[in-house]
DNA sequence: ATGCTATCGATAGAAAACTATCGAAAGTAA
DNA sequence: TTACTTTCGATAGTTTTCTATCGATAGCAT
């Protein structure tokens, strides 16, 4: 199994989630071609996503539904379940954990948030009990939490990202926008708000400047 | 002028993150080696996206802090501002009006928001007021606003940016986990946090195996 | 001065990502 | 049955993105 890029991986994402609209829909079967006209991708590039994930299809009809949102699940490891902690409980912690149920049919289930502010410490936040940062070290050695979501301002990224690799956490998932330093074998997923941003402001700037041209 | 791809612009935002801390702590000049080992991006990569920008430095130096920020800033248009409103003040747009003064220091104005809770209708979050969506079509038109901000939930997204489109609304930053239909011209920008998660699990699944073998 | 080092910017080369084309298979229609 | 269409999967080719190399320049140390 040859490694796969970032770009197929976020992709095989978006056509997982239209697949299993069209398996809402009790459709049988959907092809790539479908796929494409509903991403915008070249349909030789979906066929290249999905051969990735070993899943072959039958002319004339495409892939079975049921098959191909499976394949996708297993290739992105969802069909397994990975435990998370959370840390940071303020408003996109809060968001975030709204957001758990889903998480979970993704394989990933956020068992506890953290936090310093003595307010939430002891109350639950859409079920998930909030404790003080200082179990987090102990609670996710015993539990074997191997995912580490970062949902602090910033300044406070570094510290408590250092503190979760002392406690074993293998992956991060990062909400906070700063750049963070973290050994070789660490996963970093940083979800970049102003990133993104920077592509949209840039984008409608040359729009709007090609208008008045 | 040519056209600057989307990690060349995913690049600069995070650039301009590091330069602006390196502004903080009064440094004169930042060199492309610098920016490099911070970020992991190899060097000559980032000298030719700070060359797209149209930035010149000097050998053993590097740029000038300044200058550096005001060129990206000025590249990404976030030296003017933008005029937004969002829809959708549940918990995930509440977090995102937190940013708001952030947002507006990169060009990024949110003038209000919008739902249809009766109870979040009249009320203000984080400064910023909270209208019926009645109002929208009316208000974005009278203040000639460009960006929607999407934060409903998936199943309500695409009727709200049909209405966002008819209101005159030219780029959509969306926050839904879904895939909107759009005409060409519409500059749609989709935060994905499932795509993120696609690439943290299977990456996370593939270092597990490897250990294991 | 002279040599050394860090950096820049340009060019060329390598790698990755994407697109086009083609034969084969499965269904559909004449 | 035979022709036609849709789709698949594979291969080849193109484009884009990334990396390596090189000469030139500014500062620093001798």
């Amino acid at each position: 199994m040859k490694p796969v890029s970032i770009l197929t991986l976020r992709r095989l994402s978006q056509y997982l989630q239209l697949i299993l609209d069209a398996q809402k829909e009790m459709q049988e079967y959907i092809s790539a071609t479908t796929l494409a006209n509903a991403t915008g991708v070249h349909m030789t590039q979906v066929r290249k996503d999905l051969a990735s994930t070993g899943v072959v299809g039958v002319p004339k009809r495409g892939h079975k539904v049921d098959e191909l949102a499976l394949a996708i699940s297993e290739f992105l490891n969802w069909n397994d379940s990975t435990e998370a902690f959370l840390v940071g409980a303020g408003n996109l912690g809060s968001a975030l954990l709204g957001y758990r149920d889903i998480f979970e049919t993704k394989g990933m289930k956020i068992l506890a948030a953290f936090d310093n502010d003595p307010d939430l410490i002891g109350t639950k936040i859409h079920d998930v009990p909030v404790f003080a940062m200082e179990k987090f070290s102990n609670l996710a050695q015993r539990l074997h939490v191997h995912i580490g979501i970062v949902t602090v301002p910033p300044e406070a990224a570094q510290p408590v990202v250092d503190m979760m690799l002392d406690s074993g956490i293998l992956a991060i998932w990062n909400f906070a926008p700063v750049q963070l330093a973290t050994p070789e074998d660490i996963i970093v997923e940083d979800v970049d708000w102003y990133a993104s941003l920077a592509v949209l402001s840039q984008r409608l700037a040359v729009k709007l400047m090609k208008k008045t041209e």
